[in-house]
DNA sequence: AATGATATAGCAAATATTTGTCATACAAAT
DNA sequence: ATTTGTATGACAAATATTTGCTATATCATT
């Protein structure tokens, strides 16, 4: 029994080559190539496959779009991005769409079949280029994340503004007075050199300082 | 030319184990075991490993914050997590320290020697459950995201909230009054249900409106 | 003992935001 | 032809935020 994959891929001659690859194997058969998702979501209908293979690059509907209709309407059905280059915009554009995986073209048919089977086992393959890039986008924020020097209450009241409290909502809830809330965020803004609740916040969640 | 590698495990039987299987293959030498990572600058510094294996359940300074010290010191060293368990506030706080992978201890010999050789290379080697965890992270928060029938003059006055701009410095930048800018964001609030611009610029920030 | 950081609190004023209400104009859709 | 959505603009009033001062008390450090 081989599960049934489908291929969207605007270049003929790849289109060829990876439904042979497929269908060479043992437990892969390729059941549908499109050249582009304009039709995805009746194609998808029509050929039932069990795992989509996706280029990044096709015209009119391009893979990043096709790969959130998948997600839309197939909830399920695994979505794995082929491209020939690493762009940071692309490679998370894709995996904000919901894919499941990411592997670039130049993989290698072993380690290509591997990651269909890895995929179809509910994991999310990944060419170690772009596991790197994953990564770095965690620890990158760490980085630049300095303290300020917040002091707990501040921080306390920092959270309470990222909320949309009022000066008087977080009055109550701190069991302090108006005006203390108000001293307290002046130095809140003193300290990450902002002057406005809007300012703060955005830096707020942008540094993950709440 | 073997690589020397460091452990940091306060379970001596594990220590053993894996410091064994490093020093019967044939690329790898254990060059140190530590119980605890309270020492680790002088450690690493007496050691000079070329990777570090960390578990991340140690007393004192645990594997996080062990994680961030090699960052901070020894920038370019690369670290690989281990532990028993896949508790997500674990795996994000790893990565977020700058962990260049992340293992499960019930990986096998073979995976684990050959995780370790990807690490060297520059790679980011994951368990695949691991993986998975990290793509949700990206789709869940595309997921939830509505775009709440934003228009494209709202999106475009929203992302000027974000930056802290005042309505009257929004007015100049879009060449509108000082009342249209008003309006537009009373019809943001009402599209967002929110009521401050606090409140839109936190789920703007984090439903990546903007 | 003096200093500095923190948390607290108050008053006043200048600004800014928010809400209510109304109105015009254009384009697209019914 | 009429409705709907979008963008524009205005006026006024009620609130809220921001800034400039001052002040006290506690705690830790020098």
């Amino acid at each position: 029994m081989s599960s049934r994959i489908i291929i969207f891929d605007d270049n003929q001659e790849r289109l060829n080559s990876v439904a042979m690859l497929l269908n060479l194997s043992d437990d892969f058969t390729c059941s549908g190539t499109f050249h582009n998702a304009n039709n995805l979501v009746a194609d998808i209908t029509n050929s039932k496959p069990e795992l989509v293979l996706m280029d990044i690059d096709m015209p009119g509907v391009d893979g990043i779009e096709a790969t959130k209709l998948v997600r839309k309407h197939f909830d399920a059905l695994p979505v794995i991005i082929q491209t020939n280059f690493e762009e940071d915009e692309r490679i998370f554009g894709s995996l904000r769409a919901g894919a499941n995986g990411y592997l670039l073209k130049k993989t290698s048919p072993e380690r290509f079949l591997e990651s269909l089977r890895e995929a179809l086992d509910g994991g999310a393959p990944m060419t170690g280029s772009i596991a790197v890039k994953v990564l770095q986008h965690f620890s990158t924020q760490t980085q630049t994340k300095n303290n300020y020097n917040l002091t707990e209450r501040e921080k306390h009241i920092l959270s309470f503004l990222v909320k949309g409290y009022s000066y008087k909502l977080i009055a109550a809830e701190c069991g302090i007075t108006y005006n203390t809330v108000n001293n307290h965020i002046r130095n809140i803004y003193d300290k990450l050199y902002v002057n406005s609740a809007t300012e703060a916040v955005s830096l707020a969640i942008k540094q993950r300082l709440v």
